[in-house]
DNA sequence: ATTCATGCAAATCGTTTGCAACCCA
DNA sequence: TGGGTTGCAAACGATTTGCATGAAT
């Protein structure tokens, strides 16, 4: 995602490209593949960028999730994350959630095509996304059993 | 789940069997298959239990949770949902949301048993439970468009 | 009698919003 | 210039917690 694509993005929606919410987008691209909470990037941001409030990074955040351009996660442990939302990656992937240590894995599979035709045809519910969370133990806390 | 089962459960953690707990199990056994929202339960328990306070029910869904005798939702509302944990249900049954009118439909198919197996060679993540969303277009909503 | 549970209100915490000042287009 | 944007602080809404009272075992 590059700055040009990103305020062309933002034009076609009427709004405009700040230096705020380019430092946003940048630390969430930095951070491709962590799962960081909106304090945390609020944090990141502010070394580059220290006047910024939290309540811009709130914002900027829905935006960018409306936009699609990131994915808000939810790991239970009441904070909103958020990831990168990888448009060339082939399918969605899933997250492992360790019940021992909350350590969050990631699975690429994606088996899941075909349950979503058989709930088109069984249930006439059209899927067009899932989320889907995995809750288990990892390698580490499997052993330590 | 009756009475002297959920008190013999509650003894065995050291707790005590009281009429506002036992009131709360009984709203949400008499709703079995709704997606009630705490206020929802808050509501209903005082319709039987009228002195009964806000935190009390907090603390007994909170409980309940604890004691896998519920299962929390999320439907993305901002509301903490419950529904009851039907043990005698051979798969946990997944929620179908749609995206226009943000109905709730049940799918009892459950396919991720492989994938599950697949997870635990793969990654060595032993998988325990899961929860699936699946977001799409319910029937009515799909002919609309 | 002891220990746990309750109800109430206050506190908490993540998030949203109102508004005057500000700045990108 | 003008309309979107910001930072701040106040408001918000769901949930939690402290504490004195009350109830279950």
């Amino acid at each position: 995602m590059d700055s040009i694509n990103f305020k062309d993005l933002l034009k076609e929606r009427g709004y405009k490209l700040t230096p705020q919410r380019q430092a946003v987008l940048d630390i969430i691209i930095e951070h491709n593949g962590e799962h960081l909470s909106t304090e945390e990037i609020y944090a990141l941001v502010k070394e580059k960028y220290p006047d910024i409030g939290l309540a811009t990074v709130y914002r900027t955040l829905l935006l960018l999730d409306d936009m699609d351009l990131v994915y808000k996660l939810d790991f239970d442990d009441g904070l909103s994350r958020y990831e990168l939302n990888n448009k060339n990656e082939d399918h969605r992937h899933h997250h492992l959630i360790c019940l021992n240590c909350s350590k969050v894995l990631e699975v690429q599979e994606d088996l899941l095509d075909t349950l979503e035709e058989q709930i088109l045809t069984k249930n006439k519910f059209k899927v067009t996304d899932h989320r889907v969370k995995f809750y288990g133990y990892c390698e580490h806390c499997s052993e330590k059993e």
